[in-house]
DNA sequence: GCATTAACTGCCG
DNA sequence: CGGCAGTTAATGC
Protein backbone atom coordinates (compact mmCIF):
# COMPACT_ATOMS: atom_id res chain seq x y z
CA UNK A 1 0.00 0.00 0.00
CA UNK A 2 2.07 2.81 -1.13
CA UNK A 3 1.90 6.42 -0.30
CA UNK A 4 -0.67 5.41 2.84
CA UNK A 5 -2.71 8.86 4.30
CA UNK A 6 -0.53 9.37 7.12
CA UNK A 7 1.86 11.27 5.16
CA UNK A 8 -1.09 13.98 5.19
CA UNK A 9 -1.06 14.03 8.99
CA UNK A 10 2.51 16.21 8.95
CA UNK A 11 0.65 19.89 8.79
CA UNK A 12 0.34 20.81 12.09
CA UNK A 13 4.48 21.81 11.62
CA UNK A 14 2.72 25.05 10.16
CA UNK A 15 1.31 26.20 13.38
CA UNK A 16 2.75 29.03 13.83
CA UNK A 17 4.42 31.21 16.17
CA UNK A 18 3.01 31.62 19.65
CA UNK A 19 3.02 35.33 20.64
CA UNK A 20 4.51 36.48 23.81
CA UNK A 21 1.64 38.23 24.72
CA UNK A 22 -0.61 34.87 24.48
CA UNK A 23 1.42 32.83 25.93
CA UNK A 24 0.92 31.25 29.31
CA UNK A 25 4.12 30.67 30.58
CA UNK A 26 4.61 33.05 33.53
CA UNK A 27 7.68 31.54 34.61
CA UNK A 28 9.59 32.93 30.86
CA UNK A 29 12.12 35.81 31.88
CA UNK A 30 11.06 37.67 28.79
CA UNK A 31 7.20 37.10 29.66
CA UNK A 32 8.01 38.52 33.22
CA UNK A 33 10.66 41.05 32.54
CA UNK A 34 9.16 42.56 29.25
CA UNK A 35 5.63 42.28 30.65
CA UNK A 36 5.07 46.72 29.56
CA UNK A 37 6.19 45.96 26.46
CA UNK A 38 4.90 42.29 25.18
CA UNK A 39 5.04 44.29 21.74
CA UNK A 40 8.08 45.18 20.70
CA UNK A 41 9.69 44.34 17.77
CA UNK A 42 12.28 42.28 19.85
CA UNK A 43 9.13 39.64 21.18
CA UNK A 44 7.76 40.21 17.63
CA UNK A 45 11.03 38.51 15.85
CA UNK A 46 11.27 35.25 17.51
CA UNK A 47 10.79 31.98 16.31
CA UNK A 48 9.12 29.29 17.36
CA UNK A 49 10.07 25.51 16.89
CA UNK A 50 9.68 22.41 17.74
CA UNK A 51 11.03 19.44 18.52
CA UNK A 52 10.25 16.11 18.60
CA UNK A 53 11.29 13.03 21.60
CA UNK A 54 14.98 12.41 21.40
CA UNK A 55 15.65 15.70 18.58
CA UNK A 56 18.89 17.12 18.71
CA UNK A 57 18.92 21.21 18.79
CA UNK A 58 22.01 22.29 19.75
CA UNK A 59 25.18 20.42 18.24
CA UNK A 60 28.34 20.81 19.83
CA UNK A 61 30.87 23.17 17.79
CA UNK A 62 28.18 24.66 15.87
CA UNK A 63 28.28 28.22 15.78
CA UNK A 64 26.36 30.48 18.59
CA UNK A 65 23.68 32.47 16.14
CA UNK A 66 21.08 33.27 19.32
CA UNK A 67 19.50 31.77 22.41
CA UNK A 68 16.85 29.13 22.93
CA UNK A 69 13.99 29.63 25.63
CA UNK A 70 11.93 26.10 26.67
CA UNK A 71 8.31 27.32 26.00
CA UNK A 72 7.10 23.82 26.96
CA UNK A 73 9.01 20.85 27.43
CA UNK A 74 12.43 19.26 29.06
CA UNK A 75 15.64 18.77 27.74
CA UNK A 76 19.03 17.61 28.47
CA UNK A 77 22.52 19.75 28.12
CA UNK A 78 25.46 17.77 27.81
CA UNK A 79 29.52 18.14 26.96
CA UNK A 80 31.12 14.86 25.56
CA UNK A 81 34.34 14.05 27.56
CA UNK A 82 37.71 12.78 26.49
CA UNK A 83 36.79 8.79 25.58
CA UNK A 84 33.06 9.87 24.22
CA UNK A 85 31.94 9.80 27.76
CA UNK A 86 28.84 11.99 27.96
CA UNK A 87 28.57 14.58 31.02
CA UNK A 88 24.99 16.13 31.35
CA UNK A 89 25.70 19.84 32.74
CA UNK A 90 21.68 20.08 33.39
CA UNK A 91 17.76 19.25 32.47
CA UNK A 92 16.18 22.61 31.52
CA UNK A 93 12.34 22.50 31.23
CA UNK A 94 9.90 25.75 30.71
CA UNK A 95 11.09 28.77 30.87
CA UNK A 96 14.09 28.09 30.83
CA UNK A 97 17.45 29.61 28.88
CA UNK A 98 19.26 26.93 26.59
CA UNK A 99 22.76 28.04 24.80
CA UNK A 100 22.99 31.58 27.22
CA UNK A 101 26.87 30.61 27.79
CA UNK A 102 28.03 31.13 24.21
CA UNK A 103 25.55 34.11 24.27
CA UNK A 104 28.36 37.21 23.69
CA UNK A 105 32.33 36.06 23.45
CA UNK A 106 31.81 32.23 22.53
CA UNK A 107 31.98 31.70 18.50
CA UNK A 108 30.89 28.36 19.31
CA UNK A 109 28.68 25.87 21.12
CA UNK A 110 30.28 24.06 23.66
CA UNK A 111 27.64 22.19 24.58
CA UNK A 112 24.49 19.98 23.19
CA UNK A 113 21.21 20.01 23.62
CA UNK A 114 18.88 17.03 22.93
CA UNK A 115 14.70 17.11 23.79
CA UNK A 116 13.76 14.88 26.43
CA UNK A 117 10.29 14.45 24.95
CA UNK A 118 8.27 16.52 22.50
CA UNK A 119 9.28 20.48 23.23
CA UNK A 120 8.50 23.80 22.47
CA UNK A 121 11.44 26.51 21.75
CA UNK A 122 11.17 30.06 20.97
CA UNK A 123 14.10 31.35 19.44
CA UNK A 124 16.11 34.55 19.44
CA UNK A 125 19.18 35.74 17.74
CA UNK A 126 22.00 37.53 18.98
CA UNK A 127 21.74 40.99 17.98
CA UNK A 128 17.76 41.01 19.06
CA UNK A 129 18.31 40.06 22.07
CA UNK A 130 21.42 42.23 22.96
CA UNK A 131 19.26 45.41 22.16
CA UNK A 132 16.49 44.27 24.07
CA UNK A 133 19.21 43.91 27.13
CA UNK A 134 20.21 47.36 26.17
CA UNK A 135 16.84 48.89 26.39
CA UNK A 136 15.27 47.38 29.32
CA UNK A 137 17.38 47.19 32.72
CA UNK A 138 14.59 44.95 34.52
CA UNK A 139 15.66 42.54 31.58
CA UNK A 140 18.91 42.33 31.88
CA UNK A 141 18.68 42.52 35.55
CA UNK A 142 16.57 39.58 35.59
CA UNK A 143 19.03 37.64 33.13
CA UNK A 144 21.88 38.55 35.38
CA UNK A 145 20.67 37.20 38.35
CA UNK A 146 19.52 34.18 35.98
CA UNK A 147 23.73 33.56 35.09
CA UNK A 148 24.67 34.10 38.97
CA UNK A 149 22.26 31.32 39.32
CA UNK A 150 23.58 28.86 36.91
CA UNK A 151 27.41 29.90 38.02
CA UNK A 152 26.40 28.46 41.63
CA UNK A 153 24.76 25.82 40.65
CA UNK A 154 27.80 24.74 38.38
CA UNK A 155 30.47 25.59 41.24
CA UNK A 156 28.03 23.20 43.51
CA UNK A 157 28.81 20.28 40.61
CA UNK A 158 32.35 20.62 40.52
CA UNK A 159 32.40 20.14 44.61
CA UNK A 160 29.81 17.47 44.42
CA UNK A 161 32.15 15.75 40.80
CA UNK A 162 35.09 15.45 43.16
CA UNK A 163 34.30 15.09 47.09
CA UNK A 164 31.24 12.84 46.64
CA UNK A 165 31.03 9.27 46.57
CA UNK A 166 29.23 7.58 43.65
CA UNK A 167 26.28 6.32 45.85
CA UNK A 168 26.31 10.22 47.06
CA UNK A 169 26.41 11.73 43.30
CA UNK A 170 23.41 9.10 42.37
CA UNK A 171 21.33 10.23 45.55
CA UNK A 172 22.33 13.97 44.90
CA UNK A 173 20.84 12.94 41.62
CA UNK A 174 17.58 11.42 42.42
CA UNK A 175 17.26 14.50 44.64
CA UNK A 176 17.80 17.07 42.33
CA UNK A 177 15.56 15.43 39.50
CA UNK A 178 12.65 15.03 42.44
CA UNK A 179 12.58 18.75 43.72
CA UNK A 180 13.08 19.90 39.98
CA UNK A 181 10.35 17.68 37.96
CA UNK A 182 8.46 16.46 41.10
CA UNK A 183 6.76 12.86 41.25
CA UNK A 184 3.24 11.91 39.91
CA UNK A 185 1.45 9.55 41.72
CA UNK A 186 4.89 8.76 43.78
CA UNK A 187 6.91 8.18 40.63
CA UNK A 188 9.57 11.21 39.52
CA UNK A 189 7.90 13.11 36.42
CA UNK A 190 10.76 12.69 34.37
CA UNK A 191 12.03 9.56 33.07
CA UNK A 192 15.33 8.95 32.23
CA UNK A 193 17.66 5.76 31.05
CA UNK A 194 20.21 4.59 33.63
CA UNK A 195 22.68 5.88 31.42
CA UNK A 196 21.22 9.51 31.73
CA UNK A 197 21.20 9.23 35.29
CA UNK A 198 24.73 8.04 35.63
CA UNK A 199 26.10 10.97 32.60
CA UNK A 200 24.57 13.21 34.98
CA UNK A 201 26.50 12.02 38.14
CA UNK A 202 29.20 11.38 36.76
CA UNK A 203 29.37 7.81 36.54
CA UNK A 204 28.78 5.04 34.63
CA UNK A 205 25.27 2.73 33.73
CA UNK A 206 26.10 -0.02 35.64
CA UNK A 207 27.11 2.04 38.95
CA UNK A 208 23.82 3.46 38.90
CA UNK A 209 22.08 0.38 38.86
CA UNK A 210 23.89 -1.53 41.31
CA UNK A 211 22.91 1.31 43.25
CA UNK A 212 19.56 1.35 42.73
CA UNK A 213 19.80 -2.19 43.58
CA UNK A 214 21.08 -1.53 46.94
CA UNK A 215 18.54 1.56 47.22
CA UNK A 216 16.06 -1.16 46.23
CA UNK A 217 17.11 -3.21 48.99
CA UNK A 218 17.29 -0.48 51.97
CA UNK A 219 13.64 0.29 50.67
CA UNK A 220 14.82 4.09 50.06
CA UNK A 221 13.30 4.00 46.34
CA UNK A 222 11.73 1.53 44.24
CA UNK A 223 11.61 1.64 40.21
CA UNK A 224 9.39 -0.18 37.83
CA UNK A 225 11.45 0.26 34.48
CA UNK A 226 12.81 3.70 33.77
CA UNK A 227 10.01 5.14 36.54
CA UNK A 228 11.28 5.30 39.74
CA UNK A 229 9.83 6.39 42.91
CA UNK A 230 11.66 8.02 46.01
CA UNK A 231 10.03 6.02 49.04
CA UNK A 232 11.88 7.58 51.72
CA UNK A 233 13.33 11.41 51.12
CA UNK A 234 14.36 12.31 54.21
CA UNK A 235 16.56 9.36 54.73
CA UNK A 236 18.65 9.82 51.76
CA UNK A 237 18.47 13.88 51.93
CA UNK A 238 20.46 13.10 55.19
CA UNK A 239 22.59 10.69 53.82
CA UNK A 240 24.07 13.15 51.76
CA UNK A 241 23.58 16.49 54.25
CA UNK A 242 25.89 14.59 56.68
CA UNK A 243 29.25 16.26 55.14
CA UNK A 244 26.97 18.30 52.00
CA UNK A 245 24.72 20.63 53.94
CA UNK A 246 24.55 23.61 50.90
CA UNK A 247 24.12 21.28 47.54
CA UNK A 248 22.28 21.91 44.32
CA UNK A 249 19.67 24.23 44.02
C1' DG B 1 7.71 -14.64 15.90
C1' DC B 2 12.22 -12.46 15.65
C1' DA B 3 15.49 -8.73 16.27
C1' DT B 4 16.94 -4.87 18.74
C1' DT B 5 17.39 -2.18 23.04
C1' DA B 6 17.53 -1.62 28.00
C1' DA B 7 18.06 -3.47 32.60
C1' DC B 8 20.55 -6.20 35.32
C1' DT B 9 24.58 -9.46 37.32
C1' DG B 10 29.10 -11.27 37.96
C1' DC B 11 33.98 -11.02 37.42
C1' DC B 12 38.30 -8.98 37.00
C1' DG B 13 41.91 -5.36 36.88
C1' DC C 1 34.99 2.03 40.69
C1' DG C 2 35.07 1.28 35.81
C1' DG C 3 34.96 -1.92 31.91
C1' DC C 4 33.53 -6.26 29.70
C1' DA C 5 30.75 -10.20 28.90
C1' DG C 6 26.80 -12.58 29.26
C1' DT C 7 21.71 -13.17 30.70
C1' DT C 8 17.10 -11.72 30.99
C1' DA C 9 13.19 -8.62 30.19
C1' DA C 10 10.83 -5.28 27.39
C1' DT C 11 9.80 -3.26 23.04
C1' DG C 12 9.37 -2.74 18.11
C1' DC C 13 8.74 -4.48 13.22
Amino acid sequence: MPLSASHLKSRNNALNDVSCEACINEKCLIKSSLSSSLDSKFVKSKNTLKCKKGQQFIMEGAPVNGLFFILNGTVKVFRTGINGREQIVRFAKEGEIIGHRGFGTEEYYSIGAIALEDTVLCYFSKEELQEALLENPQFAYNMMLFYANELNRSENKVKSISQMTVRERVIDTLLYLHRKFGDLNGFLKLPLSRKEYADYAGTTEEQVIRIFSALKKEKLISAKGKKIAVTNIQLLKSEISEHHYFLDA
